[in-house]
DNA sequence: GTCCTTGCAAAGCGTTTGCACAGAA
DNA sequence: TTCTGTGCAAACGCTTTGCAAGGAC
């Protein structure tokens, strides 16, 4: 995945350092759309001179370049998380976990919204996950 | 209006003092999704010893007892609406305006996300507002 | 009296900004 | 040299917290 990524930043003309890289793939690895605090926390044992500024730098290069893309949570929480398949989410509204899910299609009448010009949806199906009803 | 908010209080329990009915009111009136700022900004004329404390308390309340909405935008924004009616979101990508559209349908398949109890779905489209592709 | 509403002031926290240092080209 | 990547420190802005004053009951 790491020759992914440094062709990757070939192809959009962006420096492949170790830092990036390992960001890249902690976003990769992780499933958990981690924030920007969670990312500095995993990363600093492995890169002890990381700080938050340079991870708030790194993703916003990659928000730029499209290879992350941004959640916004209901905690007012950024979360982060690679920009490679289309899918939903589904949001556990007690343990506020955010799972990736197939993609929910949509349907609405375009009449009904004249002259918008619809680019992207996003869904989140919002409930209790399995290991929340276990409780 | 205001009889309906009077009303809805009873029922709930809470008081209906008139910073609450001025914030619900608002809220009501304006179609463009306030923040905390703007919902302040625009009532301090009304009420001089409005505070952003007393804004942030009032929405929390309304929160709990379901009568507002909280919406997460792409800027980190918490914007606030009326719990009345179900619809689904438009959020311009040129000037980040919110509209409410008619309720967009969803559909998925439960046995692809076994185990998960959905109550609850938001839709956001994301594009071009008209005014915008006048521009 | 008690309870509730309001609001000032301060703290908290996530994020951005300014700037400087080090390394690569 | 110039440009780029990194990171410390400070500033910033939104939100929460602590607490006290005033009003309702």
């Amino acid at each position: 995945m790491s020759i992914n990524f440094t062709e990757k930043c070939k192809e959009l003309g962006i420096s492949p350092s170790i830092t990036r890289k390992r960001i890249y793939e902690y976003l990769e690895i992780s499933k958990n759309h981690p924030t920007v605090d969670e990312i500095y926390q995993d990363l600093i044992g492995d890169l002890p001179t990381l700080s938050k500024t340079t991870v708030y730098n790194v993703l916003s290069l990659f928000l730029e370049h499209d290879l992350v893309e941004a959640i916004n949570t209901s905690n007012n929480e950024k979360r982060y998380e690679i920009a490679d398949h289309p899918h939903s989410h589904f949001t556990c509204r007690i343990c506020n976990t955010i799972y990736d899910v197939p993609r929910v299609s949509t349907t609405y009448d375009s009449n009904q919204i004249p002259g918008f010009t619809i680019e992207n949806e996003q869904v989140n199906l919002i409930g209790i996950c399995p290991s929340c009803m276990k409780k």
